[in-house]
DNA sequence: TTGTAAGCGTTATCAT
DNA sequence: ATGATAACGCTTACAA
């Protein structure tokens, strides 16, 4: 016994596949009698409306696409935890396209989920993308989308951010308050906009506290592996050197973390460190790392929750708007040290 | 202009629907001139085939399911990292289901997975999972299925794993070798396969080099988080006291690395660990741990390119068999001092 | 070589 | 209240 499709159920029952339809999706006026026997009889063979059908009928695919730049990064991986958390008992599927920061990658990603007709599409900006015609669009196309994390101001659309500049502010802060005077910020590329908001938290904090901003203590990453070396690097050989570092990846800081032990440079006595990172086994691991943590999961689970709203009251919802979810300052003994 | 079908070339170019069907896929005896217009009008239109109405007609849907415990865990994550590189560039798409180690959601995500009308699955087990029906009544549907990691013996699959024996052999050999004679083994639920094997690496070493194996040094985790600090203790507890750890999941390492520390047991002066991880970033963090690295990419990409093999040719294929992908073990010099 | 028509599973429209 | 039919986009016998 294959599937069971309502054709079955029709034949079975001696009725038509319209009426058995309209039992099942309990809609229209129907005989209760024969509802419940279509009901039962479904509920019997264990019928499932199959879905493929349904997305070529036009109606509703319950997919959602999520497009991210990769997977295999602990900040999308929880973030994609919270959507499909969201998305399963919403009772939507999450095809998941990864673009690999690459802008081309990511326009074949955006037409392979049109193609899939996905309800509403979830995304997080390649580094590479600046142009956005592709989702705009989609836009115009009427798909619910929401862009999260990296998004870009060029659409108008439901975003979903952590709070970037208190997050930095607050690190900053902290730095300064635990009396350190020239704070290094080693951050990804300038062009995305997260980068922007943090440079400008932490930029406020030095300006609170009465410090200069030297552009010399920031350098600019990209999201490749071992180029915090060299970047730690260039920030050390400033004069005078800098007593901290504001790192604004995981990757960056593991990078410094280990660039400054292979140069024995004792953290925090000599130097402190502080990550903006969600790796949150960085804490476990790393007595000297405080953390400004990044709400992944809320963010991914706020982002799923919008779009969901979107697709299921298609009418006029609420306008698109800007949701900043906190981000959580982990201050771990050590960064407390003054000199 | 919204997407455009074959009916529209079709009407276009004052062809039938099946004319340009056969062009399209080149199939049949077509007249060239005829093929040449329509791929021409079709690429110009960027036509692109509507792939639910592929399924829908029973061929193929150039997708694959892929079904793990969970995403955002560094070693799955990494994993479909692999399966998604190889899937792009055969032309399919990945439709990422999370069990969250219920056996349940197992069998409904299966089930989705059906309905989806996936081409083939790949899959690792959840924790919970014993009973394998649900996945004998897709072989038996003919539906191509490899399972990877966490697999079932009581089904005949291919099986794609990362060589669990000789990783957890390697790593107990390197710690007799740098001299520890009590080796503690912190490792994860008993009934998953992967478990036995490292278990019986684990104890294949004490033999070769004559160390009694001590069932008291062995203790059993689940997958929740902050477990290691109690078992940690239960085993410090022993006496004579164990000298090293051998550990065979991220977290476990991580929290036996943060229990030791804790207790201010140096490491590797007192206490040498190791661990069974994929978890890189360990490497760098901690010239304390050495780890075995799981090749999760690569396990990723061989169980994806044995699927599609299955799915592109159905007629008898190879016969199931199992791939085991070796670990590597990588040694921090530290793991190396012996007392 | 090309066209016609049926069918994949479902729903919406129009009859009855 | 229920049934027949068309339609979603595509492929594939079968005809021509």
């Amino acid at each position: 016994m294959d599937t069971v499709t309502i054709k079955d159920i029709a034949r079975a029952l001696n009725l038509s596949t319209s009426t058995v339809s309209r039992a099942l999706r309990g809609s229209y006026e129907i005989n209760p009698e024969t509802k419940r026997l279509v009901l039962e009889y479904a509920e019997r063979l264990n019928y499932r409306p199959n879905p493929i059908a349904l997305s070529l009928k036009g109606s509703s695919s319950r997919a959602i696409g999520v497009i991210v730049p990769q997977i295999a990064n602990y900040y999308f991986s929880q973030a994609i935890n919270g959507i499909e958390a969201i998305a399963y008992n919403r009772g939507y599927h999450v095809i998941i396209f990864q673009t690999h920061e690459s802008y081309e990658r990511e326009v074949a990603n955006v037409q392979q989920a049109l193609a899939r007709k996905v309800d509403g599409l979830l995304i997080s900006l390649s580094s590479e993308t600046s142009d956005v015609e592709h989702l705009r669009e989609l836009q115009e196309r009427n798909l619910p989308i929401v862009q999260f994390d990296r998004v870009s101001n060029e659409l108008n659309t439901t975003k979903v951010v952590a709070d970037n500049f208190a997050g930095a502010f607050a690190a900053t802060e902290h730095l300064i308050k635990s009396g350190r005077k020239r704070i290094a910020h080693l951050t990804i590329p300038p062009w995305i906009s997260i980068t922007q908001e943090r440079l400008a938290g932490y930029r406020a904090a030095l300006e609170q506290y009465g410090l200069e901003y030297d552009e010399n203590l920031v350098r600019y990453g990209t999201f490749g592996p071992d180029e915090a070396d060299k970047l730690v690097d260039e920030l050390l050989a400033q004069s005078p050197r800098p007593d901290a570092f504001f790192t604004a990846s995981d990757r960056l800081a593991l990078g410094a973390l280990a660039a400054l032990q292979r140069r024995n440079i004792a953290i925090p006595q000599e130097v402190s460190l502080i990550g903006f990172t969600n790796l949150n086994v960085a804490d476990l691991l790393s007595p000297s790392l405080s953390t400004v943590v990044q709400p992944a999961q809320e963010i991914g689970q706020m982002a799923a929750e919008r779009l969901i709203e979107l697709i299921e009251r298609k009418q006029k919802a609420a306008p698109p708007s800007t949701i900043v979810v906190p981000s959580h300052l982990a201050v771990r003994e050590s960064t407390r040290v003054s000199e």
